[in-house]
DNA sequence: CCAAGAACTAGAACCAGTTACAGTTCTGCG
DNA sequence: CGCAGAACTGTAACTGGTTCTAGTTCTTGG
């Protein structure tokens, strides 16, 4: 185990005594609180580890870099909000809008966020190994979480192509705010836009 | 005249004299030598300068920075590129299978050099003001393309709405690939997907 | 032609991500 | 218990993007 981000592995299967897990969990919350206020630059490894009282080496070797460090704290934010969208079914009369709801509502919270998600959604765009895990992670999330707003009956293989596309979409969309090239709103609209373009022939 | 970048956004309106636009695109030859090869990591400001035959500090009159250098690249790239679509019109029956003919057009020359498409695309998620300008561009660039696919009579604020999902597909798939998270083949093949799911309707 | 000022050059300096290392502490097992 | 090996700490070094500076060269209006 002298890999770096060997550590950040054995999470995803609970390998970690319970100092480990607090460990990741200190780091993880510190990178956010720095990237809450001033973004992707403001997150320091050096001020990470010793906001989380851990030594800049022993954070490298929990994660491989900052990129991993904000992504894993978006898969976990992530995580979260699937469980807290599941709760309460979607509004919205066509499958379109019930589709769109869910989105809008994965998407407040990062909307109230901006320099946060800014952050994470710049370190998911790398291609380091242990970055894209974490992409997979966040991909499967919004899949599940698409899934929610879909009627029993729907063929699953036009859904699946659905969703796979609306996913492109909205990280394109989130991209563009991120980054500033649109604003929320359009980016939002974009979004309704592109689901009801699919999915109004199936009312 | 004393911001970094000052002299690229000069450039946009033709006000360089023939040595700073020699020196330019010396600069923009250079990083993607270097991208060619070993992609962004491999584009290092120090050798773009010394392989252009320009002070570094220059370069970074001209660019105003790594990223912003890139993206500029895929501008002048994506622009000679709509030239050579342009000249030949789309294969196929339907709307939705020309468009995925001039999509994958347009996208061959990326496939053929991995490396250096990691390394614009990656340039261009970055919230610089200069990139995003750049970024504008190749949005614009890209509409221009797609335009070329629909019959004259296709109602136009449908096709906006289509054409701007598709760009977000593309884009996407495009940064899943470069980022390992998918393979050239899927990428393409989930274009042609969302592209058949929005426009078969109207055959 | 001749300043004055902008552009260019070479090189050092600065900063933050990352790595290396020597010493210390923890953990599990015989 | 006692030790071997892994994990952790603190710190220094290395790297490459970016900035700064002092000196030189081009450009241009008078």
């Amino acid at each position: 185990m002298a890999d770096p981000g060997a550590v950040e592995a054995a999470a995803r299967s609970d390998q970690l005594t319970k100092s480990q897990a607090a460990r990741r969990e200190r780091a993880i919350a510190a990178a956010m609180e720095l990237a809450l206020e001033g973004g992707y630059d403001a997150v320091q490894m050096r001020d990470v580890a010793q906001r989380a009282d851990i030594a800049l080496g022993t954070l490298y070797r929990y994660f491989s870099g900052k990129d991993h460090l904000l992504a894993a704290a978006l898969a976990d934010w992530v995580e979260e909000l699937e469980r807290r969208v599941a709760v309460r079914p979607p509004r919205g009369d066509t499958t379109a809008e019930q589709l769109v709801d869910i989105l809008r509502r994965a998407t407040r919270a990062m909307e109230k966020e901006p320099e946060l998600s800014g952050a994470v959604i710049r370190a998911l765009s790398c291609d380091d190994p242990q970055v894209i895990a974490c992409q997979q992670d966040v991909s499967n999330a919004m899949f599940r979480i698409q899934g929610q707003a879909f009627p029993e009956d729907f063929d699953s293989a036009t859904r699946e192509r659905i969703v796979r596309a609306l996913g492109h979409v909205w990280f394109s969309a989130l991209v563009g705010w991120v980054n500033g090239w649109v604003g929320i709103t359009e980016a939002g609209d974009e979004l309704a836009s592109a689901a009801h373009l699919m999915l109004d022939q199936y009312n």
